[in-house]
DNA sequence: GCTTGATTCAAACGAACGTTTGAATTATTT
DNA sequence: AAATAATTCAAACGTTCGTTTGAATCAAGC
């Protein structure tokens, strides 16, 4: 095989891994499933990856890490833009939001698929997801509860985290449950246009982060 | 086998179930394991629930169904008690959250093992699990949604629809993934007092909702 | 072309699963 | 007490699962 093909196949497993796993879950989707529609062996899967455990992990990992970069990244650059000035609620929850938000329209990094992962892996990690979820969720949030932090400073440090945690919920429950929303909205709302939606949750949680204690 | 006793083979499996669920998801959850932990017969689950699937929507039902009810009494009361007027953003809020706040004092009515399976209701229902999801969550939504209606008029229905739909992440993510934000204060928040956790997300979605367009 | 390494393949393994079955046991009714 | 109904039981079934195996095939290097 040449190395285009070798990565093609542990490509076409990932992808159909993600695709699957979004639709079914973890335990629901079997390895026989996901390499039918990679239309590769069965066997491929532990000859790339070991264990059905390690795919799950390296599918989520090639999205997730970057993921966080990018939110990091445009934190630490509003940051550096504000200098010494704390920077606005509403530019932290960008950095926080944005960046999840534009998978929407990036089938290619995951899209949708990726948005009801993040779920899964909220809902109902095997023990094997919890390391993860530990280390991109919850540390993550750590970084952004210090920024917000030093702009709302008449909140008390746990305040701060209660307010962050529910608004990364309105944010999450909003980009991956969203049939949830079409539905009794009776197909009035869809998360169709990112910026959109970016500007009505970014709105709906500043003005929830200001709210007097 | 007594009356009494016919109900507690029932109540053990359905409890055992809700607690096992709760763990470790729906399909990760074995009839062998539930069983074990009720002290039954394999058997038993398919002559009292016939199969896997309508234990678990009994098992479910028997929590939610009352629970909703609860909630829209909770809602007629205000409504009723308002008059002429529409009801306060914060009553609303509070018919829609209480008594689901109330669940982590409550283990006897499932506690905290029904907050998380609300959060996997809500990103790993089996197709089997769909329609209830349909009824309890989407459906319900509407009553609360005809509600706030009438308490924010400044605001579009789309944009309403949108708002309840964060309020719900914010307070689903809050109960249902407690362990993410103890995590990350490092132990310093905890699910543990029903009416701080309940002023908390009230104050916040109440800001989320009265914020300006 | 030969050797070595990488990759794919089909078959098989052992385990686990939900469901079914008919006998045994228990409870209720006559 | 006998008959009937309800419940429990252990064994079995057929299916599915993740993993392993050794042979076959393909690719790269000499």
């Amino acid at each position: 095989m040449a190395r285009e093909h070798i990565h093609a196949t542990k490509l076409a497993i990932l992808n159909a891994t993600e695709r699957l796993v979004a639709a079914n879950g973890f335990e629901a989707t079997s390895l026989r499933a996901i390499t039918a529609a990679a239309r590769v062996n069965l066997a491929a899967v532990n000859y790339h990856f070991a264990t059905k455990d390690a795919l799950i992990l390296a599918m989520l990992n090639r999205r997730m890490k970057p993921l966080n970069e990018a939110r990091l990244a445009l934190l630490d650059g509003f940051e550096k833009e504000a200098g010494e000035k704390p920077v606005r609620i509403e530019k932290i929850l960008e950095a926080l939001f944005r960046p999840v938000v534009e998978l929407i329209a990036q089938p290619a990094k995951g899209g949708r698929n990726f948005l009801r992962l993040l779920a899964l892996c909220l809902a109902a990690p095997g023990a094997f997801l919890k390391p993860l979820v530990q280390q991109e969720f919850a540390e993550k949030n750590r970084r952004f509860h210090r920024a917000l932090r030093r702009s709302l400073p008449q909140l008390s440090d746990v305040e701060v985290h209660w307010r962050l945690h529910f608004a990364q919920g309105a944010f999450f429950h909003a980009v991956a449950h969203s049939q949830v929303l079409e539905f009794s909205s009776s197909g009035r709302c869809r998360l169709t246009n990112c910026e959109t939606v970016l500007q009505r949750i970014i709105k709906f949680c500043a003005a929830g982060l200001r709210s007097p204690t």
